[in-house]
RNA sequence: GGGCCGGUAGCUCAGUCGGUAGAGCAUUUGACUUUUAAUCAAAGGGUCGCGGGUUCGAGUCCCGCCCGGCUCACCA
């Protein structure tokens, strides 16, 4: 018999141990006075005098993370939201029932304790049990308490286990949640209503992307996972919803890395009557308070670097270019990053534009780990942006990056709708010439927008990068709660199961 | 998709030149009423990712496949 049937079978039968004292071994309720991490709080400043001399009793419930039997009495720590507390349980100060209870708890059973709190010989804030609760049987076993869950892969097919072994993924996940509420609060703040749009959509758009195909059975159609909200965020804008955002998932056919996942969270806001500009100030501010409140500072360390979000840097694409040229000597100046011929140099794109985003890339992005705005985006890859009126060439568009990864992306909206048309019929093209990834016509788009889009800025914010960078991940797979990966196979657990039940 | 690395007990990991599969934690039994990676004594626990091949003999060498990680490419 394996260790893991043999582990199984004496837990069910620690079921029905648990029982027959009178217990329920899958409990119902439990109303405790204070959660853990509460009493923490509260009391660690207490010394054990004044914990002996003004007795403060409690009612906490948590999952068990060690437990140290000595004889007739014994140490264990109990967890709750990644916060933890000792509990001593000695034969002479509960029922009786209560003790053969305790010889019976394995690590990882949740269970409830009534007690008053004290002070060990070595100082530790612990509760001297009086009365125990049983709540939840494990029967599985914990991963090892000093190494903890490292196996990636378990990490990410069995969360539960990674925050169950974890206080640190808890922290994550926390932090991750922070992040999502600073954003809604300050949009909320600033007049902005959340909305949702569809995530299956009958014609995608709003970015370049290969989508997920599904099908409705009754309709009998095939829609979409969006690729993102855009089209339809606008839609409403058009509609008389001057400031809407959306904070929701897109889906994208797409490879994964440590920066990409099939399905991610994207925050996409629209303000009527404002541009990039207005937006670019607005991101600042809006950027330094999230990391304020996820990490109580503007400041913020990642991986081997400090990124300061209250002082975000501004470049336009020609201006990164000539700052993060890697050689002092053929460094270019304002002239050649203008200049179809030098541009033809260094990059073999099609168009002068496409070369400018290029080089770009391939010189400026790696190296902007402190957070920063880069503006002036050529009009041959932002095919939803207003251009530029000094220079046609350009948008008025600029992507916000940090940590060497795109966060952000934003532009004052095209709004004229012949324009639209006229951006379409070029993607129809591109499509015609078996680009993937280029706009289908969207008339109702079109009509909207033949209705009046006020003057609009819009942007979205990578909410999971965003996050990496937050809380110190390096791989997009730490802030999402449960990364695709492909399926395990056969578990084997039912089988066992079914076996074992009497 | 390419390259590199990994998959051994429930968990964390060793495993030499191809020669009887190991440790710690966890589990079981016993001792122990302020321990804290509790301690002490003993015991049980293995489809070495899967499938072939080479060999007297494979965790180890060869081939194929599965799963994962990193990286490049693709992709915003």
């Amino acid at each position: 018999m394996s260790l893991e049937d043999e582990l199984l079978k004496q837990r069910l039968e620690r079921v029905r141990q648990i029982q027959a004292l009178g217990f329920r071994p899958y409990g119902h309720r439990f109303d405790f006075s204070e959660t853990i991490a509460a009493v923490l709080q509260t009391h660690s400043p207490r010394a054990a005098e004044d914990l002996d001399a003004n007795r403060t009793t409690v009612r906490i419930c948590g999952r068990l993370q060690t437990i140290r039997r000595m004889g007739k009495a014994g140490f264990a720590h109990l967890s709750q939201g990644g916060k933890q507390i000792q509990v001593y349980v000695r034969k002479d100060a509960v029922p009786e029932k209560d003790y053969e209870l305790y010889q019976l708890l394995d690590l990882g059973d949740i269970i409830g304790a009534d007690g008053y709190l004290f002070r060990t010989r070595t100082g530790e804030l612990s509760l001297h049990v009086e009365k125990l609760h049983f709540l939840s049987k494990t029967l599985l076993s914990m991963p090892e308490k000093w190494h903890g869950l490292e196996d990636v892969e378990t990490r990410y097919r069995q969360r539960y286990l990674d925050l169950i072994a974890s206080a640190d993924v808890q922290q994550v996940f926390l932090t991750r949640a922070r992040i999502i509420s600073s954003l809604r609060r300050q949009l909320e703040s600033r007049g902005f209503i959340e909305v949702e749009t569809p995530m299956m959509q009958p014609l995608y758009g709003g970015a370049a992307a290969r989508p997920f195909v599904t099908h409705h059975n009754t309709l009998d159609i095939d829609l979409y996972l969006r690729i993102a909200p855009e089209l339809y965020l606008k839609r409403l804008v058009v509609g008389g919803l001057e400031r809407v955002y959306e904070i929701n998932r897109n889906f994208r056919n797409e490879g994964v890395s440590t920066q990409h996942n099939p399905e991610f969270t994207m925050l996409e806001f629209y303000q009527a009557y404002t541009d990039y500009e207005g937006l670019m100030d607005f991101s600042c501010e809006l950027l330094r308070q999230t990391a304020i409140d996820a990490t109580g500072s503007a400041v913020v360390a990642y991986q081997d670097d400090t990124l300061d979000f209250s002082a975000i840097r501004r470049y336009t694409m020609r201006e990164a270019v000539i700052e993060f040229w890697p050689d002092a000597a053929t460094r270019p100046n304002e002239a050649n990053v203008a200049d179809p011929d030098w541009l033809s140099l260094h990059s073999r794109q099609p168009s002068a534009g496409e070369k400018l985003v290029d080089i770009f890339e391939r010189v400026a992005e790696r190296k902007l780990i402190q957070p920063t705005i880069i503006y002036d985006y050529p009009v041959e890859t932002s095919p939803l942006s207003k251009t530029k009126e000094s220079d046609p060439a350009f948008t008025d568009r600029f992507e916000i990056y940090a940590a060497g990864m795109e966060i952000g992306n934003a532009y004052t909206e095209l709004n004229d709708p012949q324009e639209q048309r006229r951006r379409f019929d070029m993607q129809i093209g591109m499509r015609e010439r078996g680009d993937e990834e280029a706009h289908q016509m969207d008339e109702d788009y079109i009509r909207a927008m033949c209705y009046g889009l006020p003057p609009t800025g819009g942007e979205g914010i990578g909410i999971d990068r965003l996050a990496m960078i937050l809380t110190n991940s390096k791989s997009i797979r730490d802030v999402i709660l449960f990364p695709l990966l492909r399926p395990e196979g056969p578990i084997g657990l039912a089988d066992r199961l079914r076996s074992l039940e009497l």
